[in-house]
DNA sequence: TCGATTCTGGAGAGGACGTTCTAGTTGTCA
DNA sequence: TGACAACTAGAACGTCCTCTCCAGAATCGA
């Protein structure tokens, strides 16, 4: 075709993650611009506005942070297989400290306004996958799945884990938080039994 | 003396938490103006700078958010007051949406930086009194206070249930999430134990 | 009533940021 | 080798926001 890409998206996005860890929501494209080395028009030769690109990068991170989920839900034992999901959470802040930050730019009810229509399709369905999981496991765990037992299981293994670890998200999260969130879990979850 | 204010401090703080009910972070000078119905110069003749302005917003949603707490501090039983405190954080988000958002616009670590130095002297020691009464109640229900303990009931009894309401502030906040919020706070404290 | 004092009103300086535009560069294919 | 496409480069525009400044208005004590 042409003249190979010097900036690829991934090192862009890559760069808007590490520099969401130091300026978050104040991150501008000239921060992001700055760490690849490029002027801020290369960017948008790439991403067609600001939230286009934190919305990518923002996309990014939910579906790596979902891989561990979903591999918590193939557990067999429904009681383990929700621990696994809520030690995640930690887990997964722990390991991957930028894309965690990344996560924290947003709430999808507010990103999706902002961006274009192409990428809102595809963000609407974005949960689609975990919750279909979450909704099984749920079922196996009660014996049988009621809205509120539902509501119950996001609560106690994604939200609660997520709100525990949240203030610590892009420093240092002690190991003692796996077993916190496991026991807040439970917590919750038996008040479905 | 003089002439009297036609915009008081209070009036001022009120419409900076109407405001950043709706623009949140994104609230400006020009929003707060508008609610008051003054120019911006009125506004900087009261406080000093956009952070002196949104920094006492939060002290004083802050400051009224612990009353609540320091309140449940004084039930005998620890039990009890511990529960009591992890229920005041959803039924004072519920009653007080405005207060509870302005509570999320910083971190305190955030904000101190930002600030006068006179306001900054007042805000560091702003949760000392919160902090020592759940020291006190921490005591009494283990028996003995150790650092992990303390770590355990501040997480329990604030973090936790703070985290669980936080996607929900500014909004309705079902009547549930009280029983769901202690249930939470008992699964970390029983770690204690 | 007269000054002193405290506040309001409003315009605008100064700066940052998102975005656009155009010229130039680099590689590919015929 | 030449034309074309994809990309880089970076200056510049428009917008918005914080903060300043100063003229004028309202009140109080003497």
């Amino acid at each position: 075709m042409a003249r190979p890409a010097k900036f690829t998206s991934e090192q862009i996005l890559d760069a808007a993650r590490d520099a969401a860890v130091e300026h978050w929501r104040g991150t501008t494209i000239t921060h992001v611009a700055e760490r690849v080395d490029a002027p801020t028009g290369s960017i948008y030769h790439r991403f067609p506005s600001r939230d286009a690109l934190f919305g990518s990068l923002w996309a990014r991170s939910i579906r790596r942070f979902h891989q561990g989920l979903l591999l918590a839900a193939e557990i067999e034992d429904p009681q383990a297989s929700m621990a696994a999901m809520a030690r995640h959470i930690p887990r997964y802040c722990r390991e991957n400290p930028g894309d965690a930050k990344a996560m924290t730019l947003y709430r999808l009810s507010d990103l999706l306004p902002k961006i274009p229509a192409e990428q809102r399709a595809e963000l609407a369905t974005i949960n689609d996958d975990v919750d279909a999981e979450l909704r099984r496991v749920t079922a196996r765990r009660y014996g049988r799945l009621t809205d509120r037992r539902y509501r119950l299981a996001l609560l106690g293994t994604r939200q609660c884990p997520y709100g525990l670890v949240r203030p610590l998200i892009g420093g240092e999260i002690p190991r003692a938080f796996d077993a916190i969130c496991v026991a807040a879990t439970e917590g919750i979850l038996a008040l479905g039994d």
